[in-house]
DNA sequence: GCCGTTTTCGGCCCGACTGTTTTCAGTCG
């Protein structure tokens, strides 16, 4: 069983669990452990017969490791079927509408055996929910909105969407006289790949508690509004016209660290926070660090000053997620973590040669206007005939183009000649070994799905690096094309092989290529993998997007020296496996 | 069910908003 499995079961556990109005600290402690699980670099049906490994897994206990033991020999776990028997799998389904939570699924469970979407829709149109406690009309519509909205699902929305929907709101806001500071918080801020709602952030001198209520007013009046949500003292919640859920908080100045801190989350990174606030004798709001004896302010202006006060440096946004980051801050031993302005170059691209869009010269002015100091030209070979792909004679023809090109910059960037060549069925690439010889950046990849099953698939991928050619292997886990269904790979194997043998692993920058997620990367780290980021634009605009790789690399606590393209030209192309 | 610089018991984060209430429960982040 994979550790998303295991970390699902944990968490429908908990779900069924919190239905049931169990214990809350227990329903905690499933949580946790499947968040846990699903963090976690470590195969954990490999560790499962090792109960001390298991057990060294914070927030694994005695417990949960039986748990998880008995679900990698039966599949389930004895809470979670006895559970069943009192509940439907389908209740599981309620709790993700809004407004929706244990205790109303429970009510409606006794009170007209309600056990899915399906069965509460039914029983709103039989007007059945009005004669239960807490159902008044505008609860009942409520619901129904939110039965509505489920089956459009809207679910989660892509970092660089989200951000784009946060920047025109940001300079909607900044129009207001009085708002002077504004920050996009929660998974925006962390760098999450996906966001399920912004948070948005809003100080300045209009944010006083007696003067607020006009920026609340202005805030709700926000013309992209689909559906207000909720509007309170100093916190607006709407919907866009997109589906994105929006929440906006307006907090005066004193208390902006604190709310910072807040709303940035991770909410497990807050509860740890928290709990050591309270050994020390304080108490962390979003309004600030107080001690709890007397309620005295301590800290509350910045992040840093609160940080401080627990003993502990200011952690990056996108480490926020409770895996050790706080332990680490304690201990002075926080990465200092890659930045986009470290990312010297980007190595694959394609241009008009092939699928993408600009003229060599176009994306080698495009890189210097960025400031990279290199680039690597790297279309398709033949096998992808859809986007006329280059057969050996083309390539080596768009070689000499390269070259031209790279000469023709006269120094203000290094073009290097690549090609991306397409991994076969067999494993083979689809050029010629004597063509890919001469070619710097050779950038392997998996274009073409079979169905094949995982073991023959990785097979298919280990043959292709060991390949001498083989100098990348380009978006390793597939990117969302592949991701689909059927394509599954056995990671770890590939990885490890990958570094044995001096390949690169490239991470595919682009929002939308789900690529190799934050677990993955510091899989790949801990590995000794060589890791090259990369855009694969098909258009100059696109090189803009290194801006979201760059943040899954922070979230995987990369540094610096972790990433190949942080290397001066020369050295970059040193670090690589030696050419065949 | 987990955990330990109040350590094997007794704790376990904090506040806002909504709707249906006349003081609060449920949900959310």
């Amino acid at each position: 069983m994979d550790n998303r499995s295991i970390a699902q079961l944990l968490s429908e556990t908990a779900d069924l669990l919190e239905i049931s109005a169990g214990d809350p600290f227990r329903i905690r402690s499933y949580r946790r452990a499947a968040e846990a699980v699903e963090s976690s670099t470590v195969k954990i049906s490999e560790i499962a017969e090792d109960t001390k490994k298991l057990l060294a897994i914070p927030g694994i206990g005695k417990g949960m490791a039986t748990n998880i033991q008995e679900m990698e020999k039966t599949g389930t776990m004895p809470l979670r079927e006895e559970l069943l028997t009192k509940y439907r799998p389908s209740m599981l389904d309620l709790l993700k509408l809004p407004g929706m939570g244990p205790k109303s699924v429970l009510l409606f469970w006794e009170a007209l055996q309600i056990a899915s979407i399906a069965d509460l829709e039914a029983a709103i149109a039989a007007g059945k929910l009005e004669s239960l406690p807490r159902m008044g009309a505008k609860q009942i519509e409520k619901l129904k909105k939110g039965i509505e909205e489920y089956k459009q699902n809207s679910g989660r929305f892509l970092i660089d969407d989200a951000e784009e929907a946060a920047d025109k709101l940001i300079a909607y806001l900044r129009q207001f006289e009085g708002i002077t500071t504004i920050t996009p918080a929660g998974s925006l801020r962390r760098g999450r790949e996906t966001v399920g709602d912004l948070d948005i952030l809003a100080t300045g001198p209009a944010c006083v508690e007696d003067k607020v209520q006009a920026a609340v007013e202005y805030t709700a009046a926000y013309p992209p509004i689909a559906d207000l949500i909720a509007k309170g003292q100093n916190k607006v919640s709407f919907r866009l016209r997109s589906g994105l859920q929006v929440d906006v908080r307006l907090l005066p100045e004193g208390s902006y660290g604190a709310a910072l801190q807040y709303f940035t989350g991770s909410k497990m990174h807050n509860v740890t926070v928290r709990q050591r606030a309270l050994k020390r004798g304080y108490t962390l709001s979003e309004y600030s660090l107080s001690r709890v004896e007397d309620g005295s302010f301590v800290a509350g202006a910045t992040e840093e000053e609160i940080y401080a006060a627990l003993g502990l440096d200011w952690i990056a946004p996108e480490m926020r997620e409770n895996n050790g980051e706080i332990e680490a801050a304690e201990q002075h031993r926080l990465p200092a973590l890659v930045e986009l302005r470290d990312i010297r170059g980007d190595v694959h691209m394609h241009t008009d040669a092939t699928d993408g869009k600009n003229t060599i010269r176009e994306m080698a002015e495009a890189a210097a206007a960025r400031g990279y100091e290199y680039i690597a030209i790297t279309d398709h070979s033949k096998n992808l005939a859809m986007t006329f792909g280059l057969d050996d004679e083309r390539a080596l023809e768009h070689m000499r183009k390269i070259c031209q090109v790279n000469d023709e910059m006269e120094g203000r960037i290094r073009v290097f000649g690549g090609i991306e060549v397409d991994i076969l069925s067999d494993g083979q690439l689809d050029l010629s070994d004597e063509v890919l010889a001469q070619i710097d950046v050779v950038i392997a990849s998996i274009h073409s799905l079979f169905n094949q099953p995982e073991e023959q698939m990785t097979e298919r991928v280990l043959r292709a690096i060991e390949n001498p050619n083989t100098r990348i292997l380009g978006h390793p886990t597939g990117r969302l094309l592949l991701r689909r269904e059927g394509y599954k790979l056995n990671l770890p194997q590939i990885l490890r092989r990958a570094a044995e043998l001096g390949v690169a692993v490239e991470h595919n920058a682009y929002p939308d290529r789900l690529d190799l997620c934050d677990r993955d990367l510091r899989m790949a780290k801990e590995m000794g993998c060589k890791i090259s980021i990369n855009t694969d634009s098909h258009h100059t605009s696109h090189m803009e997007k290194m801006t979201y790789g760059v943040r899954q690399l922070r979230r995987a606590w990369l540094a610096k020296q972790d990433v190949l393209n942080t290397l001066p030209a020369e050295e970059f192309l040193a670090a690589l496996r030696p050419r065949a």
